[in-house]
DNA sequence: CAACTTACTAACCTTTTAGTAACAATCGTG
DNA sequence: CACGATTGTTACTAAAAGGTTAGTAAGTTG
């Protein structure tokens, strides 16, 4: 309604949708949130476990940048051996809503995407390029 | 409600999530839509100018992916020099109002969140490892 | 006492993504 | 006849993202 284009209001860093991206558009972050939204509070291990695909790396990465962006709470527990457990924010939970939103829009939607795939492959031998 | 979580329902293609961040996730994609959803209908060149900043390439190959994709519909003209025209599409329109929310999120709440980085970066000092 | 545990960190390597530069195609204009 | 206009393509390169492996702490179990 107040934003306006149509003369590169999009470029820096001021773009919303940018900001966004910029800050979720990785590989696990989004991931990450939705299933700390569903189970609560997990376990460092608990989270590996149940994405099963994510690297010890990714994991330590992905749930430090979340927690330096108040979007996830760690507790750690000084026992031997040690815990840890990860549950979302309430800035973080304020974010669930919408990232389901777009996941019902994909399941919805994907398989028409494929399908729609598929058939531009197939037609691209007939392409008018130019 | 009907996915259960807890044992790797995550892994493979099948998570929405996952679906939705491989097709959108990429740098440009939700830019276009969201310009395309202002702006209705426009050329190549309107698109590359009012983006400012992506490189032929990327939105040759983006816009190529999205209308592959069902997402936005392309018209040829075969005039000298050559007009092409993009729009989005019903699939690509109904896209939109779930990206304009994180889109608003992301106004209302990236402040905080780059609130929160900074301080936790200062008080990295005194981080209890472990 | 060796193996195992958890949640990491650090060094290194590979893969993916995006950017740059050069060129194509075609017609009208100077 | 070179040039510009428009929408691309192709090959090359740089940078970012992510994966692999090894190692640490310190106590528990066999």
């Amino acid at each position: 309604m107040s934003r306006k284009i149509g003369q590169k209001i999009w470029i820096g860093g001021t773009c919303p949708i940018r900001q966004v991206l910029d800050r979720f558009g990785d590989k696990w972050s989004i991931l990450i949130i939705e299933l700390l939204s569903h189970e609560g509070k997990l376990r460092f291990s608990e989270i590996a476990h149940t994405i099963g695909d994510i690297s010890q790396k990714m994991l330590t990465v992905t749930l430090r940048s979340l927690e330096s962006d108040g979007l996830v709470i760690r507790q750690f527990f000084p026992e031997i051996p040690p815990r840890v457990e990860y549950e979302l924010s309430e800035l973080g939970k304020s974010l669930v809503p919408h990232i389901q939103q777009l996941a019902a829009w994909g399941q919805t939607n994907m398989d028409t995407i494929l399908e729609n795939r598929k058939r531009f492959e197939e037609k691209q031998q007939s392409r008018t390029a130019y």
